[in-house]
Parts: C-alpha cells; structure tokens; sequence
RNA sequence: GGGGACGUAGCUCAAUUGGUUAGAGUACCGGCCUGUCACGCCGGUGGUUGCGGGUUCGAGUCCCGUCGUCCUCGCCA
C-alpha cells in the first residue's frame, strides 16, 4: 500500500470496472461535469485515463461548493450500475462511486475554454490558456500518441543497431541554408553561436568518429516564417549510417516505419516503399512530393502541340519550354464554372491561362476544339492524354519548371475538389497510406535574385558523379543538369523527410564549396575543421531525418502540427502563453555585449 | 515583405440599406427536482462590438490607420 497524504489517488479515473465493486477507492481529478438532482447529484470527474461518475448524496458526502475545473478528492465505495444506469459510452460505465468524503485541493475560475468540446475555441484563446487547452481529451490523445509514436521508433532504431546520441544546441552558424537563431557569447565579446538547423554537421562527424549507426530526436531551428506545417523549432528523428548507399538507407527506414506503424498504430504497411525519380516526379505529378491516392497524372503534349496550329502551344515548345495537361474524366464532370475557377488557381501561381479541350473524336468542344478538327488531331490527342470521349482536358504551355508546377497544383486541387482523397481518421486500412521515395534531386539550384546556385539539398550531399561532370578536373560542365544522391520520403503528398547520400572525399567537398562561390578562405573559416575531418579517414556514409511533427500529425489525421505540439507558436513566431519573444533588461544585453538597434517606427503607429 | 479571411457576452455565433435598449445557443450563478450522463423546468448575471481616428442627426455595420489570429506566396540548404 502506497503511504502518502489522505487524499492520493488509489486509482485514476480510467480505471475502475466491474471486478473493484465494493472497494473503497480515493480518486483524485477535475470537475469536469455535474448532473445536479437535488438530494443527489452526478459529478464526472476526470484526469488523463478518462471519467468517472461520482456520485454525490449530500447525507454522506456533506454539502460542498464544487464549480467547473476545481480539483478534487474523492473518496468513496465503487458501486455496480444496472440496467439503464449503466453508459455504455464510457469504459467506466458499469460502475460509479459513492462519495463518503470530498476534499478540494484546488479551485478555478471559469475557464476561457470548452473542454468539453462542445464548441471550437479559437486557436489564439488556446494557445494563450494552453494549460488548460491541453486538458481536453484531444490534445492529452494528440500527445499520447506522439509519445507512443517516438518511443516505438526509438525501439525500431535500437533493434537495429543504432546509438542515440546527443549533439551540441550551441553550435557555430551555418552559412548557406535558412536563417540562422544566434546566441551571443557572454565568455567572448562579439561572438555568437547558433541553434541547430539540424544535426547535419554532427552527425557526419559521428561517422568519420566510426559511430556507424546513430540516432536522435533532435530539436532543429531555423528563423524563417510559419506555416501550418512548420515552426521555428521542430523536432526531427535524425539518423546516419556508415559503410552505406540508398538502398541501406531506404531499408532501414521502411523497417523503422513497419515496425513503428504496426506498434502504434497496428497498422502492416507493405514494404518496400516505390522508388520514383526525382524527374520522373515531376514529371507525372508536377510536384517533388506526389500525392499517390489518387491518378489524374500529367500527361506531355509536347510532340502534339509542336505539330498543332495553335500558336500558345507551339511557341511554348519552340521556346523551350513544355505543354502539359490533365485529363479529368467524363464521371467528374467538370463544368465551365469549375474550370474557370481552375483557371484562376492557375493564373494565382503564373501561369498565362488555362487551355481545355472536351475530348471528342469529331473536334470536341472548347478552345481547343477548332485545333482538333481533323480526326487524326483529336485522336492522337486523346491518346497522348490517356483521354477517353467526354473527358476534360487542361492544359498549360509554358516554361517546364512553371508547367509542372501549375499543373501539379492543379492536380492536387482536383484531388480534393472531386473527392478523390478518403479520409485518414483512425484508420487501419494500410492501403491509404502511400508512401514513395523520391530520389536523384538536382545537385544544385539556380538562383535568379543572388545569380548563382546554391545547393538543391545541402552542400554535404554526394553528386551522382563523384566528377562533377568534369568540374573536378578542370572541366566547366552545365551545373544546373547535375543530380545528386538527395532523397525525400513522401507520404499522400506531404515531405516527411530528406536525406541523402554523404560526400565522404575532401577533394569533392572543397570542389562543391568552391562550385557555390565559398572561396579557400571562407571554406577553411567556416568549414575548415570538418573537411579536415573528413581527410582523417571518412567512411562513405549516407543519412535521413524525418520531421516528427509532421508524421505524428499525419497519423492522427490532422494537417495542422500545432495539434501535436504542446507549446507551439503562432503564425507571427510569438508564443501567446508565456509571451515570447519579450524585451529583456539593459544589463543582460550589457552583459552578453549586444545592442539593440531598433527599425523606425512606422509613421501613425499607435504608442506602445 | 505581398495576398486573402477573421476579430461582437466566458465559449460558439447572429444582428436587413447605416436606424429603438446589440440578440441566440451554450456555459456560469440562484431556485426546484433522488438516477442523470448534451439531465429537465423556472429565473438571473454577463458587452470598451480588438484599439485609435474620421464621415454622419445616428456607426457593430461605411472610410483611414493600427494591433492580433488564421491560411497562403515569397522564404524554409
């Protein structure tokens, strides 16, 4: 028998059943609900595990003040409920328990928030009271399962061989990549360090340590702007592996994720997962991450568009650039009011216009209709487009990168619009959940506004050709038509995570520095110790992170990682309940050596 | 930095073309009720319509500014 102050819990309030009738049992939790009947009066208490009735006859329990949210103990005999007493909705329905004495450890005001669920409380009052926000059987659901979730990868990773091991959150800043967060150094006078973006470095050197296989879930930090999918700091299962390729890393993860869906959710997810080409992604889908529930594929009409009389088309292909299109079938029956609206999605992202063509063997209808007059012009575009008679075709010409990316949209829209996406809620049905490895990303990616590349991964990611099409030689190939050894791991469209295969070969990597712009001095300041570690015998070596807010959202079926958060931040980076980010003393910046340099306010704002 | 939506009672929302004392549901408080579990019935409290300015005889409503929240583009190696 636990000793401990009159009023500890024996039991907690998911607990009790049929078998504890007659005990006499101490629960402690919230006043969630009261039922008052006069004489007697039904009070639903509740704590993490669930609710449990009490009831409460003023002759035995005495009378007292008990008010929504107030924190109590109850101790009392567990009783049988029979017949219509009993509530079948709740584990704990076959039973009540008998107040014989109440003891309130604590009181509240009314709460600014439903935890009954009856209504929606605004995201802003939430995140404010998170508290109590996080007394709903939602959110205490919501992080249950990321727990269980993180713990079941966690056993996956250690099934396999891997070391959890822990890397520095004062690091040194990171050039290239996303904003960095910076700490000053109070020990060295105008020095700062910086947060993590992600263990990238680390991890790496944990591989030329012979660390072979190691693992973490690392909080990364990046100061860019949120989104329903990303916050400042979010937390990663990182991992690398040494003496590796792709296809051990891809190995691993699709056992990680078996194991882990079939642990915390009991779902058998088939493996292995598809390998797609990062070009051929785009290619069918429009899109790096393809959503694969559902077809309507992008389809190249470029040969058909060439030979056409229209000229959109054909100065779309003569310039260089693509057409490309979408067949919705005839069952969808996509009106003129949907495609109009379709067109506007489309012009919101770039595009000139949108081209539809009613397919039909005699010309169809539309404004493509007069260029497929002739048999032959229509029949070779419905079959180029996978078309049958009364499908509606959309098309956009203009240059690929543009194309892809309006149509991939598009196709995304459509998925949803016409219902082609079922719902994830608790579902075990292994068939929903579609994921695919994209591979062979681009090395590098050309940057119009800083008119240079910058690296489409980051700059440790192994080329395709450890040559660099000629680059280590001497030669000056084409940058931009360079693929790397990148990957991302897609899941029903959204990007769980990206890893790639490592450069391992000083040469390689001071050859990819100075392919960015970072001369010998700048690499050796900024990078020098780790391509000197890398000269001290590295293994090749390949790794992965995935995002865990997103997975653990994902698998709830939610498509906000707010709900799987249990402090996140608004849309403009505050954290509502605390206040953060806040103004700090004179002598704290004296102290850390920093000055604040404020912008100018702006003209006819309200004093603070 | 750009675009869009929103801000009214503790919570969720309504309020006609600018027009009487800003309403409803729910919650809460009080009363009644001994088997409810969305308890029921009766009564009641509760409002700086985010904030500031303007137009008007009159502003929740229109205009300007500002603050905040959400979504989104840019951004996120």
């Amino acid at each position: 028998m636990a000793s401990g102050p009159s009023w500890r819990r024996t039991h907690t309030c998911g607990e009790l059943r049929k078998a504890h009738v007659g005990q006499t049992v101490v629960l402690n939790g919230w006043v969630h609900a009261r039922r008052d009947h006069g004489g007697i009066y039904f009070l639903d208490l509740r704590d993490r595990y669930g609710l449990t009735q009490v009831v409460i006859d003023e002759r035995l329990a005495g009378s007292i003040k008990l008010a929504p949210e107030f924190v109590i103990s109850v101790r009392g005999v567990v009783s049988a409920r029979e017949g219509a007493q009993i509530n079948s909705e709740r584990p704990t329905g076959e039973i009540e328990v008998l107040a014989q004495s109440i003891e309130v450890l604590s009181t509240s005001p009314l709460p600014p928030i439903d935890i009954s669920g009856a209504t929606e409380t605004a995201l802003e009052t939430r995140l404010k009271y998170r508290y109590i926000d996080l007394r709903r059987p939602q959110m205490q659901r919501n992080l249950a399962h990321r727990s269980r979730f993180i713990n079941a990868m966690r056993r996956a990773f250690e099934r396999q061989g891997f070391l959890e091991i822990e890397t520095p959150i004062l690091t040194k800043a990171t050039p290239e990549g996303a904003r960095d967060f910076l700490v000053p150094s109070r020990v060295h006078p105008g020095e700062f360090y910086a947060l993590p973006q992600s263990p990238q470095i680390f991890k790496q050197i944990l591989m030329v340590a012979g660390l072979d296989r190691y693992f973490q879930v690392a909080r990364c930090f990046r100061d860019e702007d949120l989104r329903a999918d990303r916050q400042l700091e979010f937390t990663q299962l990182d991992m690398e592996l040494a003496f590796v390729e792709e296809e051990d890393v891809f190995a691993t993860w699709e056992q990680v994720m078996r194991d882990t869906f079939k642990e915390a959710l009991g779902i058998e997810l088939p493996i292995p997962f598809p390998r797609m080409r990062w070009e051929e992604a785009m290619e069918r889908f429009g899109v790096d991450k393809p959503d694969l529930r559902f077809g309507l594929e992008l389809h190249a009409v470029d040969a058909w568009a060439r030979a056409s009389e229209f000229q959109v088309f054909r100065s779309a292909v003569e310039a260089g650039g693509r057409v490309m299109g979408i067949a919705v079938p005839a069952q969808y029956s996509l009106s003129r009011k949907d495609i109009t609206e379709l067109e506007t999605v489309a012009k919101g992202i770039g595009a000139k216009g949108l081209a539809w063509w009613k397919a039909g063997a005699t010309g169809g209808s539309g404004p493509l209709a007069k260029f497929c007059a002739s048999p032959q012009a229509a029949q070779s575009l419905m079959s180029t487009m996978g078309a049958a008679e009364g499908d509606t075709c959309l098309f956009i010409a203009d240059r690929t990168s543009l194309t892809r990316k309006v149509l991939g949209e598009l196709r995304n829209q459509l998925g949803r619009r016409l219902g082609l996406i079922p719902k994830l809620s608790s579902t075990t049905d292994a068939a929903q959940w579609r994921f695919t490895w994209v591979t062979h990303f681009p090395l590098f990616e050309w940057d119009e506004d800083a008119q240079r590349f910058f690296s489409a991964h980051h700059p440790f990611t192994a080329p395709e050709d450890w040559s660099l099409g000629g680059a280590l030689d001497g030669a000056t190939p084409d940058l931009g038509s360079l693929s790397s050894r990148a990957y991302d791991l897609v899941l029903n469209g959204w990007e769980l995570g990206s890893g790639s295969v490592r450069i391992h070969r000083a040469d390689v990597q001071q050859k990819i520095f100075s392919l960015l712009g970072i001369g010998p001095e700048e690499q050796k300041r900024k990078f020098g110790f780790f391509v000197e570690a890398l000269s001290y015998g590295a293994p090749p070596h390949a790794g992965f992170a995935m995002g865990l807010d997103r997975i653990t959202a994902l698998t709830l079926g939610l498509d906000n990682i707010r709900e799987v958060i249990a402090f996140p931040k608004t849309a403009s980076a505050v954290d509502l309940m605390c206040g953060a980010p806040s103004l700090v003393d004179l002598e704290q910046l004296i102290e850390v050596h920093v000055r604040s340099v404020l912008p100018e306010p702006k003209p006819g704002a309200a004093p603070a």
